[in-house]
DNA sequence: CTATGGCACGGATT
DNA sequence: AATCCGTGCCATAG
């Protein structure tokens, strides 16, 4: 029934139940949004401007002590360090800035899109071009990309590729900017040029976007910068310029905050909800876990507001009495979001240390479940405070909070291991035989479906290379 | 006869 | 209650 497993002060009611569920449940992303809509809505409620601390430059916890150079001196290696740390910074991906689109957000549906991009474009068009625009505009998916080639429509319409590309660039600079790209990486880019005109953007966002996508995304920016032969520091400014004026998935600004399932190829870059390293980058060292609150400073009870409760009478007193429980309420029940996601992250990287420190193939399978015992509260808390949550790992890479739970993540990279040192191609029965011998023990079946989620062709259609 | 993919069932997850 | 994932069974390809 309902959970009497928190450590609160004052008693609990249903409605402190639900808002704390509500947004444990909601990424950084999302949370930004409800806090500032509570904060825009009741008088009650303060943001308590940030102090930061001489040394690093943080924003100060509520206490007034630096989350990072506060940390312990007893370096107990094996004890990780967990903290909320408030980000005034914060800068959510999946939002366009408001100069590139002012206008209200439209319907979601993809097929309301098409409709809406030809209207824009339609004037534009003779009658064949609108017959491709149309066709083109057809087969959108859900991120506004195309799911056919250019060529095939060229086929298909018997013209020339030409012509199809000329249709396409017309599309692409229509609202939502970048709709009608193959992938992200195309999108970005009319995107970049279409910014370019009214705004200096920054030299080699280009040459980032177009070359190295796939670094930028997993945030490898040593790499970028290695490989570009500029400083580590600009590539990252390039990156958050990218971040804030740019979207990999064009439809997606109108969806609003999505829950994308996002595989690798797909996701481009987050904000991460929660950024663990090993201090020092040593992997023997300590976990040091940030918790992203998507805010600078403190969220708390205005003291003002406070007092002038206490000198007013009657009605006007009432309306102020509830402005001032709903504040008090939403900064109690924030309090035990972040409470939660600490205890929470604080049991799950210990368990998973190696998986952080060595890779993929030591993530233990752990389930929802088995983390709810252990933590006393029940398992629906830790569903909601793992989905659509984005983790930042100490190897910079980006993955879903989910992916600590993966039952098979350690089992195919392992795969992986074995079909890329094989000798000559294994059957599928022979691969389970060999991650029995690894302690994994898995239907031969399975075995096929993991190959085929890490895209292997079958035994006889590889060959050792 | 062997290797693999499709479909469906049951338990876990959401 | 709906959905996802591992697995067993079976059909099909080689």
């Amino acid at each position: 029934m309902f959970q009497l497993h928190y450590q609160v002060q004052k008693p609990l009611t249903t409605a402190h139940l639900a808002q704390t569920m509500t947004l444990l449940s909601l990424s950084a992303f999302e949370l930004k949004q409800q806090i500032e809509s509570e904060l825009a809505s009741n008088p009650a409620l303060e943001l308590i401007e940030e102090r930061r601390c001489p040394h690093c430059k943080r924003i100060l916890s509520a206490h007034g002590n630096c989350p990072v150079c506060s940390l312990p001196k007893t370096m107990d290696v094996t004890e990780p360090v967990v903290y909320v740390s408030p980000r005034d910074d914060f800068v959510p991906s999946r939002e366009y800035s408001d100069d590139m689109y002012p206008d209200e957000p439209l319907s979601a549906a993809t097929d309301n899109l098409t409709t809406y991009v030809i209207k824009q474009i339609a004037p534009e068009l003779d009658h064949k071009q609108q017959l491709i625009a149309v066709h083109l505009l057809s087969n959108l998916d859900e991120d506004g990309f195309l799911s056919v080639t250019l060529f095939e429509v060229a086929r298909y319409f018997h013209v020339s590729l030409r012509d199809v590309e000329e249709v396409q660039q017309i599309i692409q600079l229509a609202d939502p900017i970048g709709v009608g790209s193959a992938n992200p990486r195309e999108a970005l880019l009319v995107q970049l040029k279409v910014i370019a005109e009214n705004k200096a953007i920054p030299e080699y966002s280009e040459e980032i976007i177009d070359q190295f996508m796939d670094l930028l995304s997993k945030r490898q920016y040593g790499e970028i910068a290695k490989r570009i032969g500029i400083g580590q520091q600009r590539v990252e400014k390039i990156a958050n310029f990218i971040g804030e004026n740019l979207n990999p998935f064009p439809a997606r600004a109108h969806w609003g905050n999505v829950r994308n399932p996002s595989t690798p190829e797909t996701s481009v870059y987050h904000q991460p909800d929660v950024i663990i390293k090993f201090l020092n980058d040593d992997p023997s060292a300590q976990l040091i876990v940030e918790i992203i609150m998507p805010i600078g400073g403190t969220l708390s009870i205005n003291a003002m507001y406070k007092k002038a409760l206490k000198e007013s009478e009657g009605e006007s007193k009432d309306a102020m009495q509830s402005d001032m429980d709903r504040a008090s309420l939403f900064v109690k029940c924030l309090q035990q979001r972040n409470h939660t996601m600490q205890r929470l992250l604080e049991k799950l990287v210990v368990i998973q240390r190696s998986y952080l420190s060595k890779g993929e193939k030591y993530l233990k399978p752990i389930t929802r479940a088995s983390l709810a015992i252990e933590l006393g509260v029940h398992e629906s808390t830790i569903s909601r405070a793992v989905s659509g949550k984005i983790v930042e790992l100490p190897n910079r890479k980006i993955v879903p909070m989910a992916a600590f739970f993966d039952r098979s993540l350690s089992a195919r990279s392992i795969l992986r291991e074995i079909i890329s040192t094989e000798k000559r191609p294994l059957s599928d029965t022979e691969i389970r035989k060999k991650l029995e011998e690894r302690g994994i023990k898995v239907a031969r079946r399975t075995v096929a479906k993991y190959r085929s989620m890490e895209g292997i062709l079958p035994a006889h259609l590889r060959h050792a290379t």
